[in-house]
DNA sequence: CAAAGTGATGTCTCACTGTGCCATCACCCA
DNA sequence: TGGGTGATGGCACAGTGAGACATCACTTTG
């Protein structure tokens, strides 16, 4: 808990979203975030590890959570079916909170380091997966496909979600994502 | 063509990758992989953009080769098949042609840095691969998932075909990783 | 209520990245 | 022999990210 002014990471974050709109990414430094935040650039250093972080912060929470949610599905359930329910309902909690996405995706989009860092985001998100289902008991091969295939999936329904400007529920987006993918491969 | 000695670009990728192996991509500077060539740090950056792209400069070609030979394919041929061809022939050169792929690999494992820049080039390929169906007629939805599908499918194949040492042929590594992925997505 | 402790912040410094600008040097050609 | 061309070197600069230390607010303890 921050004692001087509690609200210090937040106000980086907005600051960053709003100056990154308004001048570009490259456009912006690390000491103007802070300056609009009201603390030095040292500072932002305590609480972002680097620049592109800031617009990152939550993401670190998201691969875990949905880890925990597939090591504690029912023991009988098939491991896509595990994960993409685990997806679904770490997913819409996402999206009910989620604070400017749109916003937030259009700036990551028109930065090829800032999609760099969101590639990373759901590698992440792969690897705990991948993890999540070994402990299951899944084969290593087969963990880190569906693992892989959950991943997109869930990045694809994600970017649908954005462009449906939120309206329609995330679980949907999920369904169309994973439908899209069984026809792709099996097209032949 | 260089003047002075023509083998600056191959002096600077054998002398980096001989120094991330010895001392970590993080302990190694610009610099020191500029005086193991015998050259200055100034001329590297007109080799390359960036400290990580020494390791990937041929990886650029990939994605063009591939959107070539999939916009060249037979036109009655489906797109999956359609891609994996095109993979398996591109690829097939790519593995005959390597240098060090191994070590190569094992030092972008070591690094998240490099990590997220072989990402970023999967993610090329992945946008060319689409581009090249959507010309070929395939609807945007339908030839991004198979975009998808093919670059997780080559980036496995790849990582298989290294981790058996690179006796096998390519194509088997393709086809063990497709069919990977059809298991995956097949078990609901 | 005073003194010590704790945590967030500011200040200063430094190595390194990446780039712009201009000088230099070797080689080719007229 | 002199000029053009292309690769390289040298220099300066903004920006990133981190270490070391001081400072200040607030809490805890006597």
């Amino acid at each position: 808990m921050a004692r001087w002014d509690p609200g210090t990471e937040e106000r980086l974050r907005k600051a960053a979203l709003e100056l990154f709109t308004e001048r570009g990414y490259d456009q912006v430094t690390v000491t103007h975030i802070a300056e609009r935040a009201g603390i030095t650039r040292r500072t932002y250093f305590r609480y972002f590890p680097d620049k592109r972080e800031v617009l990152f912060a939550h993401s670190d929470e998201l691969a875990p959570a949905v880890a925990e949610a597939v090591r504690s599905a029912a023991p009988g359930t098939g491991d896509m079916a595990a994960v993409l329910n685990a997806l679904a309902t770490v997913g819409t909690y996402l999206t009910e909170h989620a604070k400017d996405p749109a916003q937030r995706q259009a700036v990551i989009r028109s930065s090829p380091e800032l999609e760099e860092r969101e590639r990373t985001k759901l590698a992440a998100l792969t690897d705990a997966l991948q993890s999540a289902l070994t402990s299951r008991g899944t084969a290593n091969a087969q963990a880190r496909a569906v693992a892989q295939l959950a991943s997109l999936v869930f990045a694809n329904a994600f970017t649908q979600w954005i462009e449906l400007g939120g309206a329609t529920g995330f679980r949907d987006c999920l369904r169309n994502a994973t439908n899209t993918l069984r026809e792709a491969l099996a097209t032949d």
